[in-house]
DNA sequence: GAGTGGTCTAGACCACGAC
DNA sequence: TCGTGGTCTAGACCACTCG
């Protein structure tokens, strides 16, 4: 007898654990399930649910439920604000605004963002500091097609980062991580040598297709960057 | 008269987007909406959960529900299994494995990882590849009172990030990324000069409040480790 | 103590899509 | 076509926690 659903679900993880439900076999209708466990099917449709949506179960309907066959190790991750990461490390955030223009982007920028040829975006550079040192310098680039409001943002006042996350929620994007040597304008600007290693990160976002901002961070030297994996 | 799940969220967001909400503040309890609505209980409930589930809510019993303060941009991020990212790169995935042993943890591994003092540990170093040159140096270990069936895994056929994805759902963790020179075994194995920059990528996994497994990966030069933000 | 969210139930209808 | 998952309902009880 389970009779909640996070029993439910653990049970179905065993099951697939002890291989005696395995990878791409279906399992159980709801409605036997529920006989099974004594339960209400919307009870199993919760637990089910959950399982599918972590990659663990693949659903369709009148196919059934099977076990997904490679389950996508997927995790719930807290987008850095770097904000708030300094703060909570008990230290003091600033923000200096570089440059600020409306231009046209770098070949190599529309591409990623899809801009049409001849387009404008806003360009925006600018330095976190921790405690007055800098700590990240960062190149950004927003389509003021998508975010007209974003125009009359005063960056000296919020970064851009921050601006973009409390008001264009619900974005989906990609994120790519290197080690890379520091480019002349990083380098000045982060106080090290060129050419010293630093920890790359390049960020595009968009909305309903299409790109809102396309960011390149470079950290400092001996920066760890954190991410939170929540819900695996 | 909104009577699906969808539209309550839709029209949640709409009022948080509109300032009708605003951060940090409380709205309506369920059975208010529910009213307002024209639905059942149940349907706010699963609206507004997952809402929260998102991050753009925050929910406590008896306080009732809140506009997140600090929308954490929250997103959900594939895990990378290397061997399929090697894989979907249209290259060959090798794996080799080059120390297994079972033995007391460093302390720093046993602190980060919470185990008691004297706790032996599973660890396993070893190389991942991609058309048989190395590209990335894993250093890992494993509680085996967490995971048992560890012992019996011959890391020889699967890699142990493959086996955990597939064995270990549902666990939560946190994740490190900075750029760092190259320590002399890594250098070695990787066949760079000791010193290079390298990516380095530390996770701590857990499931209930235990460690299940510490890892440390380091990548040869010009990699990028990428990341899929989905459901922002 | 009491109000809020968290959950379960039993039943119902519907949409999708495999057959 | 028709079985399956997806969802909604009305009601109920419980757990947590704030005042």
């Amino acid at each position: 007898m389970l009779a909640s659903w996070q029993a439910i679900r653990d049970e179905v993880l065993r099951r697939i654990r002890d291989r005696a439900w395995r990878p791409g076999d279906p399992i159980p209708n709801e409605a036997d399930l529920a006989v099974e466990f004594g339960c209400a099917r919307a009870t199993v449709n919760r637990a089910l649910r959950e399982l599918a949506q972590a990659g663990v179960l693949e659903r369709r309907r009148r196919a059934g439920t099977r076990v997904a066959l490679a389950p996508v190790g997927r995790a719930g991750m807290k987008i850095p604000v770097l904000h708030r990461d300094v703060v909570e490390a008990g230290r003091r955030y600033g923000h200096r605004l570089i440059l600020r223009e409306v231009c046209r982007p770098p070949a190599a920028i529309a591409a990623r963002m899809g801009l049409r040829a001849q387009a404008t975006a806003l360009h925006a550079v600018s330095l976190h500091l921790a405690d007055d040192a800098p700590f990240a310098f960062e190149d950004r680039w927003i389509d003021p097609e998508v975010v007209p409001a974003i125009l009359a943002v005063d960056f000296a006042e919020v970064s851009a980062n921050e601006w973009l996350v409390e008001n264009m929620p619900f974005s989906e994007g990609d994120m790519r991580i290197a080690a890379l040597p520091a480019p002349a304008d990083a380098a000045r600007q982060l106080g090290v040598p060129e050419g010293t290693a630093l920890l790359a990160v390049e960020r595009t976002t968009w909305r309903e297709g299409r790109a809102i901002t396309h960011v390149a961070q470079m950290f400092a030297p001996g920066h760890w960057m954190t991410l939170d994996l929540v819900t695996g």
